[in-house]
DNA sequence: GCTTGTTTATTTTGTT
DNA sequence: AACAAAATAAACAAGC
C-alpha cells in the first residue's frame, strides 16, 4: 500500500541521466549511469562524479570530459568535478542563496545552456524545475541555514527558501514540508532558537548546531557518511557521539533519540538536554542582556563543546588550513562550508529572489560579483554534491 | 483552524 | 546481505 505511495513520490525520474535529458548518451557513457543508483555508484568513480555528470554538466559547466567520464576513467572525471568547484562563485557569494546562481543552468532551456550540447539544442520534454533536487532536506535545511544573514530561519522561512530556489518542491507540498519538519525535529544538528521577546512570531528559529558544521564534509549533499549526533548525550552516558558534537554512526532506529532502547528522555537528545522544555536542543530562552545577537546567543548556549566562534568565511579563506577551527573545513574544496564560504547577503526580497531556477539577473549578478560568465554561476550549486563521500574521521 | 513541532513507524536508497 | 541514512506518512500536542 504504502508501495503505491512511495512510487508516487519518485514519480520524477528526476535525476536520472536518461529521465530528464531525454538521452544519456551525454551522460552515461561509464555504461551503468542510467539508473539512479547510477549517481553514486559507479565503480571507479566517486558518486559525485556522476551527480555532476548530470548536473554539472547541463549547467553549462562545459567539461567535455565529464559527460565522458566513464570512457575517460575516474581521474577525468575526478578532475572535472574538481574543476567545477572552482568555476562558479561560491554559494555565498551569490546575492540570492546559492542555487541561485545555478540559475542559468537549471533553466527549463537548459537543454540549451549546457555547453556540452550547444551545436544541437534538443527541446526536452522534462525541465529540470520538475525534477527533483540531489539534495537530502538535511542539505537543503543547512543550505538555507547557511545562507542566511542571521543563521537562522523559521520554518516558514525555510519554506520560503526551498520553494524559492527549487520548484521542484512547489508541489506536494505537505509532503516534503512535512519531511522539513521530522528532519528539523529529528536531526541533531539543527536547533531550535526560540525567538526573542521583541519578535513575536510564529514558530521558533532553526539554526545549525556549531558542531554540526562538518557534516557535508564530504561533499555529498544528497547523504551524508554519519549522521549528526550531539555530542552530549543524555546524562554522563553518550555511548556515542562523545566526541563533542561530531558525525557519528549509529543506526538510524537504535540511535534515534526516540529509540526504544534508549531510555533517556528526549529532553537531552540535542544536547542542550537539561531543561524539559528544551527537549531536543531547543535552546533556552536567549538572554537580551548578554547576547546582542540571537545568533550569539545561540553560540553562546552551544559552547560547551569546544564552540569556534565563527569565522566569516570570505576570512577563512585568508586563513591556512591549520588555522581553521577543528569543526570548520573551509578548504575542503567539496565541503558545505566552502560552498558558502562567505557570508550570505541579506535574504532579498522575495519578488527579486525567485525565479527559480531560470532568473538570469542573478546569474548575472553572480557573474558580476565574481567576474565568472553567468553560464557558470552555478557550479557551486552542483560541485559539492557529487564528490565521494570520504570517511570523516 | 492552521501552523509548528515531536514522535513513531515504515519504506526506500545508498554504502560497506 | 547487512547496515545506515534519508524519505515518507501519520498521529498527536501546543501555540498563535
Amino acid at each position: 500500500m504504502l508501495g503505491a505511495v512511495k512510487m508516487e513520490g519518485h514519480e520524477h525520474a528526476d535525476w536520472s541521466g536518461s529521465g530528464y535529458y531525454g538521452e544519456t548518451e551525454c551522460y552515461t557513457s561509464a555504461g551503468n549511469m542510467n539508473s539512479m543508483s547510477s549517481y553514486m555508484s559507479a565503480p571507479g568513480m566517486s558518486g559525485a562524479g556522476h551527480m555532476n555528470a548530470h548536473y554539472a554538466n547541463p549547467v553549462g559547466v562545459n567539461h567535455s570530459s565529464m559527460h565522458c567520464g566513464g570512457s575517460q576513467g575516474p581521474g577525468a572525471m575526478v578532475q572535472a568535478a574538481v574543476g567545477m568547484t572552482g568555476l562558479g562563485p561560491s554559494m555565498s557569494s551569490m546575492s540570492p542563496p546559492p542555487p541561485y546562481g545555478s540559475v542559468p543552468v537549471m533553466s527549463p532551456v537548459y537543454g540549451q545552456a549546457c555547453g556540452i550540447r550547444s551545436r544541437e539544442p534538443k527541446p526536452y520534454r522534462r525541465s529540470y524545475t520538475h525534477a527533483k533536487p540531489p539534495y537530502s532536506y538535511i542539505s537543503l535545511i543547512t543550505m538555507a541555514i547557511q545562507q542566511s544573514g542571521s543563521k537562522m530561519l523559521t520554518l516558514n522561512e525555510l519554506y520560503q527558501w526551498i520553494t524559492d530556489l527549487f520548484p521542484f518542491y512547489r508541489q506536494n507540498q505537505q509532503r516534503w514540508q512535512n519531511s522539513i519538519r521530522h528532519s528539523l525535529s529529528f536531526n541533531d544538528c539543527f536547533i531550535k532558537v526560540p525567538r526573542l521577546p521583541d519578535k513575536p512570531g510564529k514558530g521558533s528559529f532553526w539554526a545549525l548546531h556549531p558542531d554540526s558544521g562538518n557534516m557535508f564534509e564530504n561533499g555529498c549533499y544528497l547523504r551524508r557518511q554519519k549522521r549528526f549526533k550531539s555530542g552530549r548525550a543524555s546524562g554522563a552516558g553518550e555511548k556515542e557521539g562523545s566526541e563533542g558534537g561530531s558525525v557519528t554512526t549509529g543506526s538510524t532506529r537504535s540511535d534515534s533519540p526516540h529509540s526504544p532502547s534508549s531510555t533517556s528522555p528526549p529532553a537531552d537528545v540535542k544536547g542542550t538536554g537539561v531543561d524539559p522544555k528544551a527537549r531536543r536542543g531547543e535552546l533556552l530562552p536567549p538572554s537580551p542582556v548578554r547576547v546582542p545577537s540571537p545568533l550569539a546567543h545561540t553560540q553562546h548556549l552551544f559552547s560547551h563543546p569546544p564552540y569556534h566562534p565563527p569565522l566569516l568565511l570570505h576570512e577563512a579563506a585568508h586563513l591556512r588550513p591549520d588555522h581553521y577551527p577543528p569543526h570548520y573545513s573551509f578548504n575542503h574544496p567539496f565541503s558545505i562550508n566552502n560552498l558558502m564560504s562567505e557570508p550570505p547577503p541579506p535574504r532579498p526580497e522575495p519578488a527579486v529572489q525567485y525565479g527559480g531556477y531560470g532568473c538570469p539577473v542573478t546569474g548575472a549578478l553572480v557573474a558580476a560579483k565574481s567576474g565568472l560568465d553567468p553560464a557558470h554561476g552555478d557550479s557551486s550549486y552542483y560541485r559539492g554534491a557529487y564528490t565521494r563521500p570520504v570517511m570523516n574521521t
